[in-house]
RNA sequence: GGAGAGAUGGCCGAGUAGGCUGAAGGCGCUCGCCUGCUAAGCGAGUGUACGGUGUAAAGCUGUACCGAGGGUUCGAAUCCCUCUCUCUCCGCCA
């Protein structure tokens, strides 16, 4: 959410930016509401110091034994009249947040304008895409044909777009996990998390799902809880409503979670195979920083996602994403993009993203400096470090062997017993 | 699922026959003083949000906030209702 004094203070300046991200929002409506709003408010406070100064004197005159009807009957209506702009008051709040809980944020300066995401930016290519000497297969052939998924029965269990891994496969998922969750702790000093799967409906606003992509989420039914499409949901709101003290800055979590997608209208995208699931594991990071360090930080976050895809020698590119391709929170975000040899494309396996205070003011995650009065918001960052079932049909399609098995990449191998090889 | 207890400031903890309590007291923290060092001691300060004033910071000023929402009242941390959460006991359960 951006702040309501500074989208007052700014409207030309937020009206630009909605306009490069190809969204509009009724800021003129905003505008005449929010000066009515603090007429509203200037009237209710007056009446009340009336309220609170005459109650003071009525007290008074009573304590002497002295008679304070004509008072107490005067009072009667100011207080009917505090209560009538109360009702005022709400309404008018309400209309103001409607239209501020849906503003998305602003674009930070360095993210190219444009329209889609044809218009993104390649910042650097990795590794190079082997060349193969036969057909690569796509990873859902692989993983069939060496039964370590099965996607038939996962619908029969689930329905579409469910995974199902078996023997090797649960393992090397597994051990992707593994692997990460320890390069990130142990290497970069990230601490890990656990958090709930399932969260309520404040929480989700906080990172800025609800109100605006309730239909992507999965609800239970007759209870305000989500699952989590996500772990930078759970794992961001963690000091929801806090104050942090400026030393615990930066903070650094790291999570596996299930994420849970419904996918709404994504009906004929990638139908085949891991890419997109309603239900696959992420690990994710998420940084708490101060304002004047968050965009190193950012830098640092892609590094420490980027060293997963090198570590297992995956070639991968990473973009900048522009304007018109930006989510909904995000000041900036780079995706790092995969090679998938039977697509002959790079696909998105991680996101990484600075929200600046946009989460923070959300969530009330605010922060004291040592020797400033009031607090500020945090800036929130996070990024996959790595989507894991991305991450394992790539592993499938790019380590694949004219007889179908599948070499585990040099540094996984601890995490499989030592096993250098998936076979039949 | 059943029965009971409770939710007050960074923490602990007073305050319920409604008014002078943004909130006693203690701890912590900050600054200053004192002291061979440390400890102790002394003094002052120490919530958040929104509005007004101020070029801005500071300051000044008004309002709100004692789990959340609503009600009663001239006036509510204190009375009433609803909800949420926490704790204890019983049941169930990995």
């Amino acid at each position: 959410m951006l702040e309501i004094k500074f989208v007052r203070q700014n409207l030309e300046e937020v009206c630009q930016a909605l306009e490069k991200r190809g969204d509009t929002a009724a800021l003129d409506t905003f505008q005449s509401e929010e000066s009515r709003r603090r007429e509203i408010l200037s009237e209710i406070d007056d009446l009340r110091h009336r309220r609170n100064k005459n109650s003071d004197e009525i007290a008074a005159l009573k304590k002497k034994g002295l008679d304070a009807q004509n008072l107490v009957l005067e009072m009667r209506e100011v207080s009917a009249r505090i209560k009538a702009l109360e009702q005022d008051l709400t309404i008018s709040e309400e209309k103001i947040n409607e239209i501020l809980i849906m503003l998305p944020n602003l674009p930070h300066s360095s993210v190219p304008t444009g329209k889609s995401e044809a218009e993104n930016l390649v910042v650097t290519k990795v590794g190079t895409p082997r060349k193969f000497d036969f057909e690569p297969k796509p990873h859902w052939t692989i993983g069939e044909e060496l039964n370590i998924l099965d996607f038939e029965r996962a619908s029969k269990i689930a329905g579409a777009r469910f995974p199902l891994y078996f023997g090797d496969g649960a393992r090397l998922e597994r051990a992707l996990i593994n692997f990460m969750l320890e390069l990130h702790t142990i290497r970069h000093g990230y601490t890990e998390v656990l958090p709930p799967f399932i969260v309520n409906r404040k929480t989700m606003t906080g990172t800025g799902q609800l109100p605006k992509f309730e239909a992507d989420l999965f609800k239970l039914e007759n209870r305000d809880f989500f699952l989590i499409p996500t772990a930078e949901v759970p794992v961001t709101n963690i000091f929801q409503d806090e104050i942090l003290d400026e030393s615990r800055l930066p903070i650094y979590y790291t999570a596996y979670t299930p994420c849970f997608r419904s996918e709404a209208g994504s009906y004929g995208k990638d139908t085949r195979g891991l890419i997109r699931q309603h239900q696959f594991n992420k690990v994710e990071l998420v940084k708490f920083t101060t304002p004047e360090t968050s965009y190193d930080e950012l830098e640092k976050l892609l590094k420490d996602a980027e060293s997963v895809l090198q570590l297992l020698e995956i070639p991968y590119q990473v973009i900048m994403l522009c304007t018109g391709d930006l989510g909904f929170s995000s000041a900036k975000t780079y995706d790092i993009e995969v090679w998938m040899p039977s697509q002959e494309k790079y696909r998105e396996i991680s996101s990484c993203s600075n929200f600046e205070g946009f989460q923070a003011r959300r969530a009330g995650i605010r922060f004291k400096r040592k020797d400033k009065k009031g607090t500020e918001p945090v800036h929130t960052l996070n990024g996959s470090g790595l989507a894991v079932g991305r991450t394992f049909a790539a592993i499938l399609e790019n380590f694949q062997e004219s007889d179908g098995s599948v070499v585990i990449p040099k540094l996984l191998r601890p995490y499989m017993g030592g096993k250098e090889r998936i076979t039949r």
